[in-house]
DNA sequence: ATGAAAGCGCTAACAC
DNA sequence: GTGTTAGCGCTTTCAT
């Protein structure tokens, strides 16, 4: 029933030719007289012939795969970032193997295992604080990777400027008059809250003010709408002062903030100021207009990937910068107090 | 300077063993000894080592990862099955490899080319028209493939009812009292837009009135926010009568219309009236919460790679209901002229 | 229960 | 310019 698929010996015999003229006009096709590499390429037109890429890794040693090993492909920053990266790869063929990690150091260790097994031919990651420690062993097997979204000394990177985007946010909130700002960050171990926060703090400090007083910060256990939502709801009903804007880690954690202040009848930007980060595609038709910072996530996945094809050794830092999109979620001149 | 990995000859060697031992501890572990196989997990452990995949695939036949051909990796639609997709993969331990085709039967062609000579496991796509005929081949090869999002007689398939979808929003927009409706529609010839076109139409007839003079098509050259608005502008600029309701293919359309009809300062649902498809997760907090018609895509993609992995041959055809989210932006009574 | 050896499809070195 | 051949790392008979 299933057919047996042609191999370069079958294109070699129909062709009259040895398998390694087959092989030739694969790889060194200028190697080969015009006249038989014409013969060659009609016996694999006759035959359907489709290389075998397992043979050809196995032998050649070259891999046309690369693994990207995300955050959660379910989340359109990470998926933006991927078509980055796909459209770079596509460029000169390659595949690309995709997964998801849910910040799950396990999930993590496994998906980089089985990608070293495929011997793809780098992997690209957005990492947590040991992913660097996973993949450095991986770099003495030559199997190169790139870090995206968060740095480290010891791989390349490419990404955004998470302190930069924090302080603009912050000297946005401040220069509208916000002093109680609480920060709905991710987990504290991840590179980029902890850098967004020290930009936040930065801009509180620069602006003579006591970034202890001025801001407050929750970590989220999950970057996500209801968790945004959840947190916002504990801070409401908390103990005063009650904070007069947020600033959140991403756009769909405020989602979830501007759902639950719509619910419980608080306007915005009066009552609370929101600022996003991402910017994604629908940021501007929300509700509320939200303000956010942008990161070229396309961008950033290209560049990536980009970098692992062509120059995957030494330690290069790809830095973009952020910009911050200002609408209507904080767009409101808070009367000082 | 790149270290050598370990091969099971070194295992073998490290353990005291045959090489065939150690592919009997990987491959059937019940047929050896506690005892080597406890002195080859060991020489494992301590030399690290990683399978080879494609030596295992060249020899073996068996392949472990899945090709997803998808329509756009950046459009959240399609992510969602991705990650339905990945989360049943990850059940067994395959891989994924995805692409995006944005509906280039050419960049089909050429990613179906490279998952078959990658030897995938079985693929799995988002299919065009002339998809089928690219698989039916593969097929003999023994490559089994599964369509989503849309059905062929030839191939197993897992989507959503697109004809009930169809029927449901305008089922809902004639019993809100609408006359002059378009349908922004995607390509003609994609089965998804034929088939919620018929829907459409049934329901119409269904009321006892005529298709022809309720319901205009319009067909979009791409389903995003951008052509959307494009068309609304086009229609607004027509001649009369204007549309009282619009219904798009997608959420995304939809973001574009309710843009565009914000900008020239119309009201929604009062003036016109808009329903999209998808519900997408932002789809209730947009600045007029938009009426969709929701599928469940991360199901689809389990679904989809469920099937794919246990029954892939036979023309199974998995639907499923499509669910009316009535919101603001279609929730308005329109008086009869 | 374990070992020896053939061979999956391909590439690359070498011989002609 | 083309043919011959060894061998990549693994699995899998077939002996023992």
């Amino acid at each position: 029933m299933a057919k047996q698929r042609a191999s370069v010996k079958d294109v070699a015999q129909r062709a009259g030719v040895s398998v390694g003229t087959v092989s030739n006009v694969l790889n060194r096709p200028e190697t080969v007289t015009e006249r038989t590499r014409q013969r060659v390429e009609t016996a694999m037109a006759d035959l359907n012939f489709m290389r075998n890429a397992s043979a050809r890794q196995l032998r050649a040693g070259v891999s046309t795969t690369v693994g990207a090993i995300l955050t959660d492909l379910g989340n359109p920053f990470y998926t933006e970032i991927a078509r980055g990266i796909e459209d770079r790869l596509a460029v000169d063929g390659h595949a690309l193997m995709v997964c998801s990690t849910d910040e799950d150091p396990q999930r993590e260790a496994r998906f980089v295992r089985q990608f070293a097994e495929q011997g793809v031919r780098g992997i690209l990651v957005t990492p947590m604080v040991s992913t660097p420690d996973r993949l450095r062993e991986l770099a003495t097997f030559g199997i190169p990777s790139v870090l995206i979204d968060s740095r480290s000394d010891t791989h390349a990177s490419v990404g955004g400027d998470h302190v930069g985007g924090g302080r603009l946010a912050l000297e946005h909130l401040l220069a509208q008059g916000h002093r109680h700002i609480v920060f709905l960050n991710a987990d504290k171990h991840l590179q980029q809250s902890r850098h967004r926060l020290r930009g936040a703090v930065e801009a509180i400090t620069a602006a003579g003010l006591d970034p202890g007083t001025v801001l407050q910060v929750v970590n989220l256990s999950q970057p996500t709408a209801s968790e945004g939502e959840q947190a916002l709801i504990k801070l409401l009903e908390g103990p005063e002062p009650r904070p007069t804007a947020l600033f959140c880690i991403n756009d769909i954690v405020a989602l979830g903030v501007i759902r639950g202040l719509r619910t419980r009848g608080l306007r915005i930007p009066q009552d609370v100021a929101v600022v996003g980060y991402d910017d994604l595609y629908w940021a501007s038709e929300l509700m509320t207009p939200l303000t956010s910072v942008r990161q070229p996530m396309r961008q950033i996945g290209w560049a990536a990937a980009d970098l692992l094809l062509r120059d995957p050794l030494g330690a290069t830092h790809t830095v973009f910068p952020p910009e911050l999109i200002v609408r209507k979620s904080s767009d409101y001149q808070r009367p000082a107090d």
